[in-house]
DNA sequence: ATGAAAGCGCTAACAT
DNA sequence: ATGTTAGCGCTTTCAT
């Protein structure tokens, strides 16, 4: 069982019967005489043959295969998306071939590019703001986009960000909250429309947004950004993380900093990863849906693949919804006392070094 | 740019030259004359060509492609095995493929042997015993599996899973911790020597250890474990979890409850996963080094594609090592009374079961 | 330095 | 029901 691998035509001398009959066998498309059937049967077994993936999908011009390409394998975000669609994928027989951008700096595009010549279709996720997106469509492959894209014939599959952004902005406003600070990542695509509904929810209350900038959407840099928003002479009440990774990062260091969560500040995010139910507090999330957008983008990818359609600009709404958990609380009218059991003073700055 | 990509033949006619002049100058295999060459870069750029990986790789027998094969896409552990896995294959102008095994239950083997026929080698984390591995063996490409193969020549890296759990146990009982209990996962293939490594450090302390089994490796799991373990008549007062996801869901489900963690019960579990540390009590746990473990795997790979050595079986051994955070504390000598607030409650997570 | 031709392992007409 | 044959798009001797 050592070298090369066993052909279609040691099978068919095996068999004593024709290549195309060994074809047709394998990919049950007919029905042999029992004979045959049964020298096939024993060939194929004898030598352990299982056809060649990569010469049939040179014929067929199908690799059963669909590229899904993704910021950073180490958000659950993302994950949550891949195990959806892998679960739909799986049950229409397809592989998923995964790559993870992030990794690779600006070599996103190109990444794409060659991922793009081996796979059905692709499903992905980006970086790049909507009007550089023309290469992605003349790839010329069956593709499916997170988030709408305006200017380019593009399937896509989303939340409304502006929106969610809106409503969680919403309930941090009915809790009392006046000063609220948002620790963003300029980079996301979707980080400029989370500004847009806070602010315009904040507005109609007559309240204004600090704005702060993450170097990245993790944890780490979560941690990071906390120091400079909470030890500065005004500090916010409630602050709306990026996503969740950052709010998680945040809170842990405002705990480090002596702040009492959620009494000394409130916090939340966004994308509702598994990790944040069982922090403590508890965070305070909108959730995007992260596995039914993965399910909803193979499934139309899929659909897409079977009918060879059109490329539509077809976009689908996914519902955000908040999830109140334990790191945003009512804000009481005094903002001056808080208790006595411990160091009253709610003044941070004393113990900031470490 | 509609329908069927260009092809070599294409660019060799635009140019004016064979095929084979066309492939030569794609792979920079040799010079070519200034006229030939200037024309050469002009058609493949005007055509927007790219050579067809599918039909190189029929030739080559090549396919640039590594297989990785975890058991579930969801679990950080896994994640970032993959991140390290991914870094190391880029630099070498790899791709993963990636598939997710959990997802399809007991498909893992034929997804295995689907896999190993589109990928160069593999990287697989497996669930089945060691002794019903013959079949890797057999599929005759090279793999890395992670976790030592005592029967068969396979390339494999890991940790001492004996040992860890032994560094954990000793950690527990040096903290005073007399009745153990043991949150474990069956169906792992490092369960049972988890429970050896705990049982050997307990018993020349004359500890005994309490067996429990989750359904999952995973947080939800962890929760539904918890009121079993330690509602009953004598619960344990510390307990070690199978991994840091079952770890978790155990210490949220122990606070809603009503215990206080860590001093009613001390927690632990294994893997070190990025979001034990933003957890509260943070969570003592032995790091694995599992992205140090992806990264090792595939260099291993790499390694071996390049040499075409013999299938080794090689098991290279990672270092465990214990991270103690919050969630294991000092057992103070009596203990009947627990209530005595007396020492300065750094967590306020009392009566957080909101 | 460049080209002709023989396949890689398979499928898909088109015979028989 | 089974066989013949012509490629899929590319690389690779081997000529020239």
């Amino acid at each position: 069982m050592k070298k090369s691998a066993t052909t279609i035509r040691d099978v068919a001398a095996a068999a004593g019967v024709s290549v195309a009959t060994v074809s047709k066998y394998m990919n049950g498309a007919q029905r042999f005489s029992a004979t045959v059937e049964a020298r096939l049967k024993e060939a194929v077994e004898q030598l352990g043959y299982r056809s060649n993936p990569l010469a049939r999908s040179m014929i067929t011009g199908q690799t059963r295969t669909i590229g899904v390409a993704i910021l950073d394998i180490r958000n659950p975000h993302f994950t949550n998306i891949v195990k959806g669609a892998n679960r739909i994928a799986l049950q229409h027989d397809y592989t998923l071939l995964l790559v993870d951008t992030e990794e690779s700096g600006e070599r996103e595009r190109s990444l794409i590019e060659s991922l793009a010549q081996r796979v059905d279709g692709m499903i992905v996720s980006s970086r790049m703001p909507d009007d550089s997106l023309q290469w992605l469509v003349d790839l010329d492959k069956p593709v499916v986009l997170f988030g709408r894209s305006e200017r380019f014939p593009l399937t896509s599959v989303g939340t409304d960000g502006y929106l969610a952004a809106y409503m969680l902005a919403s309930h941090l406003v009915n809790m009392g909250h006046q000063r609220l600070a948002y620790l963003g990542f300029a980079r996301s695509r979707w980080n400029d429309e989370r500004i847009r509904g806070i602010t315009s929810c904040l507005q109609s209350s007559g309240l204004s947004l600090e704005v702060h900038d993450a170097p990245a959407p993790s944890a780490a840099a979560g941690e990071r950004g906390c120091s400079a928003i909470m030890l500065g002479p005004n500090p916010p009440d409630a602050v709306i993380c990026y996503n969740d990774l950052i709010a998680l990062g945040f809170m842990k260091e405002a705990r480090g900093l002596g702040l009492r969560l959620p009494q000394d500040v409130s916090v939340a995010g966004f994308d509702n990863v598994p990790y944040g139910e069982y922090a403590s507090p508890a965070l305070t999330t909108m959730d995007l849906q992260s596995e039914k957008m993965g399910e909803l983008a193979m499934t139309k990818l899929i659909k897409r693949l079977g009918g060879m359609g059109e490329p539509d600009s077809e976009y689908t709404n996914l519902e955000p919804r908040l999830i109140v958990r334990e790191s945003t609380i009512r804000r009481t009218a005094s903002p001056v006392q808080a208790d006595a059991d411990s160091n009253g003073s709610r003044n941070p700055a004393v113990n900031a070094a470490s």
